[in-house]
DNA sequence: ATCCCACCTGGAGCGCACTCCAGGTCAACA
DNA sequence: TGTTGACCTGGAGTGCGCTCCAGGTGGGAT
């Protein structure tokens, strides 16, 4: 079991030590232990609980609904279902975030042929 | 060649008569019609140029950007090298983003693979 | 004639998610 | 002993992309 500098763990965890700052302010990150001189120690633990938060925020889930999230996870067990079902449809909202970024790829690179044929029309022979 | 009311665009382009405006304001848009009382009349080109918009802003391209490429777009013949460049710079962006989310989601799976886990233990055999 | 409704304008306001700032503390190193 | 640098706090500020508002106009139905 390490332990990591705040300065370490917006390294590893991508998340910036003002947003580090700023999830536990408003509960996203919930019991970040302190040392003597009051500075954040974060767990290993927690770097996991930050990678999973990078993967929901990372995802476009808001923040108000990663809070609805870090309170069942403190809640223990019993919200184990309620977790499975929010994870499942914001699941579902992924695929369709992807689905609809392929279509409009897609019709981007239509164009992007469009310009190429362009191109090539104005090549002399 | 059909024309079509503000409503009408806001409706079949998906975005709002507000935004529309903005755009235009902005210079998203530049050369709208007006009737006799001053008030926007969109052609199928306007609607066509709205569908491009809306394919970059659906896959994240900034309203900079897309400034940009409507001003290459006004330049003519000459931009259209440029134009090339800026929307397969954009595709190899939204590759990223898609291959970005398909990592995230695979972990989010397997969240929720382990939570379906934690529940059927739970189970009375 | 009057009412309504869709539209017009310039400009203010909003929601989100940070990001920055001023002023302060503490530990380590020169 | 002084300086540096990483960190602390509460709170203000920022950037983006809209969204809303007040006050006004014009055209068609009643």
């Amino acid at each position: 079991m390490s332990f990591y500098s705040p300065g370490e763990t917006a390294e590893k965890s991508g998340f910036s030590i003002d947003t580090l700052r700023y999830y536990e302010k408003i509960g996203l990150l919930s019991g970040i232990a302190r040392n003597a001189s009051g500075r954040r120690v974060f767990s290993d633990d927690d770097l996991q609980w930050l990678e999973m938060l990078r993967c929901l925020r990372g995802t476009g889930m808001p923040i108000a609904e990663m809070l609805r999230y870090s309170e069942l996870a403190r809640g223990g067990d019993e919200t184990v279902q309620e977790r499975l079902e929010l994870l499942q449809e914001h699941d579902r909202r992924v695929e369709e975030q992807i689905a609809e970024l392929r279509t409009r790829q897609e019709q981007i690179q239509w164009k992007i042929r469009l310009y190429s044929g362009t191109l090539c029309e104005g090549l002399p022979a």
